[in-house]
DNA sequence: CTCCAGTTGAAATCGATAATCACTATTGAT
DNA sequence: ATCAATAGTGATTATCGATTTCAACTGGAG
């Protein structure tokens, strides 16, 4: 028997966030099935920002076939609900990814070869108090986006120009 | 004849910016055509944000009838060079704006009722820069999204809970 | 256990955007 | 101004992510 209290964190964090969930569909009345808690479950042992068909994907790996209409219904409902993030990075379709308490973080995304960098400046936190502020504007959520290159791809580009200039 | 070259600026903005189109196009080698022009003109002399229907109705109503796949090339042909910008505000599709100059600016977005606010900070270009050096980033574009309730939504979201809190 | 509101999933649909391709317009040279 | 080469145009078709439909199914309260 594991008795190993101190050692071990006492709940994943996966495990945590998908009894938030269970309890936010009991509070609002919707019943907990399989698929829903499936798909969570996905998400949230996942680190990464996951397309809809990413996670049917590893849905049907694990021999949990689920529908993709209710992937689709699925993500909207945790996003609702404030346990996931919405992300679109211009690839003509949307990418999700659990939302750990308030802790937002914001992206530069290479424009030459996708990768998406991850950030946080609690700069911008208090700007976005101000801003809204300002306006009288209640802040839910945010998406900060620099697009630009990468540190890789301006070097190869770089090269080029080096090339070029012969 | 009108002489007064003081108190008339000499060409308006939207003038500017198609010359500076036409100039792009040929510098690209690429035909300059009375579509075009046209979806430039509209975009050029519009302030909001346009969707590709927005741009294709207004050229109806002035007469010129131009195809939506040449909408949808020419504004993408006009963010290629840099003179317009793209902007996606979760409606489904995307608006654009001519982009004047390096002026960059930002969004507030009200989730209830769909307004968009702009918002300008100069604390956000040195953060942007500030990032971007941190990881040897070189930015292009940045799109800052705040999602919220606007005042007034607001308001109405706090009348409604006091109704119900009787 | 039983019932029923709410869910599911395969298929149909939708909506924005991109690709096709026959025809037309622009451009630079003559 | 005319011409050939080159690229653009637009009606239509294709694509693809996302949503809706609807008959069958299921979670959970009683």
């Amino acid at each position: 028997m594991d008795t190993s209290l101190q050692t071990r964190p006492p709940l994943g964090c996966a495990a945590v966030m998908m009894s938030v969930f269970r309890a936010s569909l009991q509070e609002l009345q919707l019943p907990v099935t399989q698929q829903r808690e499936a798909i969570a479950g996905v998400l949230f042992e996942s680190t990464g920002h996951l397309s809809a068909d990413d996670i049917a994907l590893k849905l049907e790996e694990r021999g949990e076939h689920v529908g993709k209409a209710t992937v689709y219904r699925t993500l909207n409902l945790l996003v609702d609900v404030g346990l996931a993030t919405e992300h679109d990075f211009d690839e003509g379709f949307k990418r999700y990814e659990a939302r750990i308490g308030a802790s937002e973080h914001d992206h530069l995304i290479c424009t030459s070869c996708g990768r998406v960098t991850e950030f946080h400046r609690q700069a911008l936190d208090d700007l976005q108090r101000e801003v809204a502020d300002e306006w009288g504007f209640q802040p839910l959520t945010r998406q900060v986006k620099i697009y630009g290159l990468c540190s890789e791809c301006a070097a190869s580009a770089d090269e080029e120009d080096l090339r070029r200039a012969v």
